[in-house]
DNA sequence: ACCCAGGCGGGCG
DNA sequence: CGCCCGCATGGG
């Protein structure tokens, strides 16, 4: 499920949304949370159409949400996403889920599923284990973090706080840096001003907006904050998949 | 044999 | 601040 959330849902109409709402086994007001339900996309498109490759995109890939998923979860898995290709993440991640995932049983006692692991849950693991479950370099990252997250810093109790002091905060924990700190920030807290600057999102912009001259970070920070305000999370992810799906 | 994959940390000028 | 490098691993 985590996988799934973070590779985006598709649309979502309210008509299924109960379907989704029991197959994860959440109550329907967390589902419109995760969801994103009370967006209005309207006021979304509108604020984010600013030109015609945005409204482009909008056209192609209308009704993509983005989505709003466990802070720890999304941290470990963005971690874990750095210098990688997806089909290597979703491994990782499910070898860790497999080996220290919290165990969810039936009423018989019978273990149905694995859960995701806590940061406490992933004490006990060594950097060998992290290793073994192919994370490579990226396995000291996440023994670092784990032991930060469990002992010197509460994911849970970020919310509420400005973008900027929370994506600083973020960047305190080892394999946290902008990048990540902003996939944390809009898919793990919903903060709609994050705009993670990937490979595709990088090419995207300065394919689109700066007749394909090369752009640092920082300038391509501060065009989206102009050119999409407080909605250019959105903006990103139209962005993303214009490049990753290859119709740019 | 190379190149790329939703970058980061550390070192340098 | 900007730039450069190494980093594990597997698939095109």
């Amino acid at each position: 499920m985590t996988l799934i959330n973070l590779m985006h849902s598709g649309s979502l109409e309210n008509g299924n949304l109960h379907v989704v709402s029991a197959h994860m086994g959440l109550a329907s007001a967390e589902v419109r949370k995760r969801f994103r339900l009370k967006d209005d996309m309207k006021t979304v498109y509108k604020r984010i159409a600013t030109d015609d490759s945005m409204r482009n995109s909008i056209n192609e890939y209308r009704g993509m949400r983005l989505t709003v998923n466990d802070p720890w979860e999304t941290t470990l898995v963005f971690i874990i996403s750095q210098f990688n290709n997806v089909k290597r993440i979703r491994l990782i991640t499910k070898n860790l889920v497999q080996k220290f995932g919290v165990d969810i049983t039936d009423a018989r006692g019978n273990v149905i599923a694995k859960g995701f692991p806590h940061s406490s849950d992933l004490m006990k693991a060594t950097v060998q284990d992290f290793m073994q479950a192919g994370a490579g370099f990226r396995a000291k990252y996440i023994k670092e973090a784990v032991e930060y997250c469990t002992n010197n810093i509460d994911l849970n109790r970020l919310q509420g706080m400005k973008y900027e002091e929370l994506k600083e905060k973020l960047m305190t924990i080892s394999g946290v840096g902008e990048k990540v700190a902003d996939c944390i920030a809009l898919m793990g807290y919903g903060e709609l001003e994050a705009f993670p600057i990937d490979v595709h999102v990088k090419r995207a912009v300065e394919k689109l907006y700066f007749k394909g001259r090369k752009r640092s970070i920082k300038q391509i920070q501060e065009f989206a904050e102009l050119q999409w305000g407080k909605y250019r999370g959105y903006a990103q992810q139209y962005l993303f998949y214009l490049d990753k799906l290859k119709n740019i």
